[in-house]
Order: C-alpha cells, then structure tokens, then sequence
RNA sequence: GGCGGGGUAGCUCAGUUGGUUAGAGCAUUCGGCUCAUACCCGAAGUGUCGGCGGUUCGAGUCCGCCCCCCGCUACCA
C-alpha cells in the first residue's frame, strides 16, 4: 500500500505576483520540481507544493496601477505562472493561491490557536504614515521625512495592532538550530542569520495592519488584516489540507525541505519556527536558501533592461536547455551568474556534442547496421563490462549527491557516462567491425551496448531533463512513458528488449551557430 | 564597524581527517578517426595554490598578521 512509502514533501515559496515570472522564480521551482522527479522515480511518495502569495499593498498598489481589483490582478497574474510552470514540465502536486477560502480560514485558525496559546496581544504600532496616500513607509523607505512615492511630507502614526511573541522563542529556537545543524542551509547562510539576527535578541513582530485593506481579515474585533508574512508562511499547513484534512497533513506534514530564496531564508528560519512552536506543530525539517542568478554579472533589474524571461528561453532553445544549464552551471545555494555566451557553451558542448551527439550516432548507426531494430548481446568484452560498471553504479552515487541539493555533481556523474560511451564507439569502432561479416556477434555487442548506455542516461536524466529523457526514451522504441520506470532500473544491465524497433528523430539539440 | 563566505591553470571551479611529480571542464595548439550535429577520440601544456611569517620530517590543506572581492546586519515576498 501507499502507506508502506516513505513520503517526501518539498516546496517552493509561493511567489508573489506583482509581476509575471522572472528567472529566480524558475530557478528555485525546477530545483524543486527535480528534487520531487528523483524521489519519486526513486519510490517516494512525493508531495510538492507551489503556489502564489496575492496579498498585500504591493498587490492592492499593482492592481490600482492598471485599473483593476486587486482580485482580477491576481486572476490575470496567476495564469502566468501555471503556464509557465506547465512549459518548463514543473511537475507539482498542487499550487496553492493565498486567497483561496481554504487558506484563508487555515490563516485565521493558526492566529486563533496562537491567540488561545497566548502567544498573540495587543500593541501599538508605530511608524512613518503618508496620509496622502494613506500607506505606512518604512524607516529605509523615507528620505529627510518625505515620501518616496508622492514627495510630500510625512508623519509618525500609531496604530493599535496585534502581535506575535517571537521574543519568547529565543532560546527555543537558538536551541534547535543547534540540535538540527541542517535545518538552515547553506551553511554560510545559517552563521548569517545565527550572528546577525537571532543573537542580537528576537523583536515581537506586528502580525495585523489596519491601513492595509487587501488581505486575510485578521479573527479579531477590530477591522484589520493579517500581516503578509503570517499569511504566506501558513500556506505550507494548508497546501497539505490543514486544518480540515488531518489524514493528508499528517501524511505528508513535516515538510522534508523548504527551497526559498536567500532574500527570504530570514522568515523561514526564524518566524515560522517561531510561529509553529507557537502553534505546536512540529519544525519542518530543513530550509535550503538558493542564491540569486545575475545577468552578466549585473544583478537583474526592470530598468536596467536585463531581466531574462525564462520562457523566451525555453521557447528558443527548449525548456531542458534552461533547466539543465540552471542546474548545472551554478551549485545551488550560491548565486550564479546568466549570459547568452555561458549559456551557448553548455548548450554546445553539453547537450549538442556530447549528449546529442551521441545518442544520434548511436541510433544513426543502429539504423545503419541492423535496420533499427536492437539486436542480441552476444559475448560481451571486458570494455562492456566496464561501460556497465560506471552505468550500473549511478544511482548509489546519485542517492547520496541529491541529499545534498548537489545537482552540478550528479550531472557530471551523468557525463561522465556519457564521455565514456563516446570513447567506447571510439576504442571500438562499430565502422571497422561492420565492414568484416565475420564479426557480426561483436558489431551486435557494441550497438546493445549503447542501447543499454542510452536507456541509463534516459532514465538517469529524467529528474533534470524530462522532456529530453522522454524523447530518448521513445527514440529506444520504448512506447510508454519513462515516468512510469524508477531509478533502480538504472542498476540493472542489458534490459532493454532485443527485436525492439528504434525509431530515430532529428538531433534533440541542433548546434547553436555561435559565429 | 560587526559577523560570515571566498581569493587554486586564460576562464569557471574540485581539492576528503596536512603526505609521493596540485586536478576537472571549457578555451588554445597539434595529431587521429569518419558512425555522428565541422562531431568524437588522443596528446601538449602553462600555475610563486592572494601576501608575509609560524608549527611540522612534510601545508593549497593547521596557526597568526596583512591585502582584495562578495554576502548578511529586523518587520521590504
């Protein structure tokens, strides 16, 4: 039965959507959607959950902007991202939108249980307020006491608000992360915030806003919404169907792995343990930062004109090549940096020479040589034997590798193989062995070989590259999807079917005209 | 300022608990091959391992000081 599967949940933020997607997003979603393909072809029951934060003043601003509600804003917004996602094969089990009903009551219990845990009490707010614009500023936001929007002057303001109790977790907390010396990673990242934030004493935090009208209505008497952040983190319980689904969120709650920015590594070491402790739900039980990819160096921005649209990317070239150039290229947790040339290098020597290449060759000569249909394996040789190895001994490799986000890693692993087939066709030469009828039984050993070297890389690639390792996978003849395999094939040698018909396509990966 | 990370071949980086001639990929040059996407295979390299000093039989790897780059430093997703 299912319940006999060891379970894996991992999310991505949920994003929010003043804008339409841009590269960082589909950076942290594909390392996700990889780490939710591997599990599962490795036997995991996987639950993966991404989805979009819609509330806030940045939204009820945004939507003001175009003339629309803040709601028709999202509406529009929302389809952006589920399409995107949909072109890059992001295959996650639910995507969650903060201003569904379902959250929004999830969002009001966990105030009220924090509430009944006395974790939750009455303040005063203080801060810069533009009365023009009716917004509160933020102490970096105002200049010689003016507002950066309108220019006007602007005022000190006290609000009476709520707020959470997040000093009284000091100690807990400083606790955990030293008993989960994993739970914040990368590292560096942890000594950041261990140093810069939590030994510097943790503040109480202002959790409702009543100059704020689109949001979760805060379950007190006063009329005020809940504070973004209180909102957002609570999408977590509720993707997963707390509170009304305990069967589902018991399955899959605590979250194995929590992939977010750096930017927001802060909230979700320290405010969300706090308010699950708070709460009395159990820590999740890693937070993983990823870093920020620039453009040529520069760090991304609108108006220097250098934001890179990952789906013109994957619409030029294809959504494999922006994933597995993502993946690759940058170690995850560190930033990367994007540029055409980089990008045309990977794409070249990677995926057209070595990896394209290959499984053209391979199949072009399977055509060739036996009419496209995969022969016997008569006689294998010491030099099979050692392709067989290095195939047969991935995934044990792979297991460990995929512990520790180290994507950069498995993919050379997977290279490494690759390389290797390529010097195999070289050293043994199926061109000479063709030309002498005598050695027929050699020529079949040599091209089931490759055949079995393809269904391994197929299968080793699928978490990275799906489309591509589902395009090889039928080119081997194979007629339904690689999805439905798992990684343990790729330790076993000589399975795929002798008497099967090839059916060979076009390169996957045209060379890049770089001239 | 404080804290953290890093400075290794032209470029991007690996280098386990200190140990024999410091590695990989890309780029460059030369050679081979022709099944293949002017592709693949092989060979050649080049390095004061940021600087100075110390510990040690022995340090890229440990200690001290200095220089440079990057990140973090509270309610901003």
């Amino acid at each position: 039965m299912q319940e006999t599967k060891k379970k894996f949940y991992v999310t991505t933020p949920i994003y929010y959507i003043n804008d339409v997607p841009h590269i960082g997003h589909a950076y942290t979603t594909i390392g996700a959607d990889v780490l939710a393909r591997f599990k599962r072809m490795d036997g995991w029951d996987v639950f993966f959950l991404t989805g979009t934060d819609e509330h806030g003043q940045k939204i009820e601003k945004a939507a003001k902007e175009r003339g629309l509600t803040p709601q028709q804003l999202t509406d529009q917004i929302v389809v952006r991202f589920q399409e995107a996602w949909k072109k890059l094969g992001i295959t996650y089990s639910r995507f969650i939108r903060t201003t569904e009903i379902s959250h929004k009551r999830a969002a009001q219990m966990f105030f009220e249980k924090v509430f009944k845990n006395q974790f939750i009490y009455k303040g005063h707010y203080e801060g810069w307020y533009c009365l023009p614009d009716e917004k509160f500023l933020l102490p970096s936001e105002v200049i010689n006491e003016k507002c950066p929007d309108c220019g006007r002057p602007v005022e000190r303001l006290k609000e009476e608000n709520y707020f959470f109790s997040m000093s009284k977790f000091q100690n807990a907390l400083t606790q955990y992360l030293e008993e989960h010396p994993e739970f914040v990673q990368p590292l560096s990242r942890k000594n950041e915030l261990v140093n810069n934030f939590i030994k510097p004493g943790l503040t109480d935090v202002c959790i409702t806003r009543s100059s704020v009208q689109w949001g979760i209505a805060a379950p007190v008497p006063e009329k005020s919404i809940l504070y973004v952040w209180f909102d957002a983190l609570i999408n977590y319980l509720s993707g997963i169907g707390w509170p009304d689904d305990l069967e589902t969120f018991h399955r899959y709650w605590p979250a194995d792995v929590h992939l977010i920015g750096k930017d927001i590594l802060r909230f979700h070491a320290t405010l969300w343990p706090a308010m699950l402790l708070a709460a009395e739900i159990p820590l999740p039980k890693k937070v993983f930062g990823t870093g920020f990819i620039t453009m040529n160096g520069q760090k991304m921005s609108k108006s220097l004109g250098n934001v890179i649209d990952p789906l013109a990317i994957a619409d030029q070239y294809s959504p494999d090549a922006l994933r597995y150039f993502l993946l690759r290229e940058i170690p995850f947790g560190v930033d990367g940096d994007f540029s055409m040339e980089s990008f045309q290098l990977r794409f070249n020597g990677d995926l057209a020479n070595d990896l394209g290449n290959l499984i053209h060759r391979s199949l072009s000569m399977l055509e060739r040589y036996f009419d496209g249909v995969i022969p016997e394996n008569p006689n294998p040789s010491p030099a099979e034997t050692e392709l067989k190895t290095l195939a047969t001994q991935y995934a044990t490799q792979a297991r460990l590798q995929i512990e520790e986000m180290a994507f950069p890693a498995i993919l050379t692993l997977i290279w490494t193989l690759v390389k290797r087939a390529n010097k195999y066709i070289e050293d043994s030469a199926p061109w000479k062995v063709a030309a002498d009828s005598a050695q027929r039984a050699r020529l079949q050993t040599i091209l089931y070989t490759l055949m079995e070297v393809l269904r391994v890389v197929a299968l080793a690639l699928a978490p990275f590259m799906p489309f591509t390792a589902e395009s090889i996978w039928s080119q081997l003849g194979f007629s339904d999807s690689i999805f439905n395999h798992g990684l343990e094939e790729t330790e076993e040698w000589a399975k795929i079917p002798s008497g099967q018909k090839i059916s060979k396509k076009n390169p996957l990966f045209p060379r890049i005209d770089r001239s």
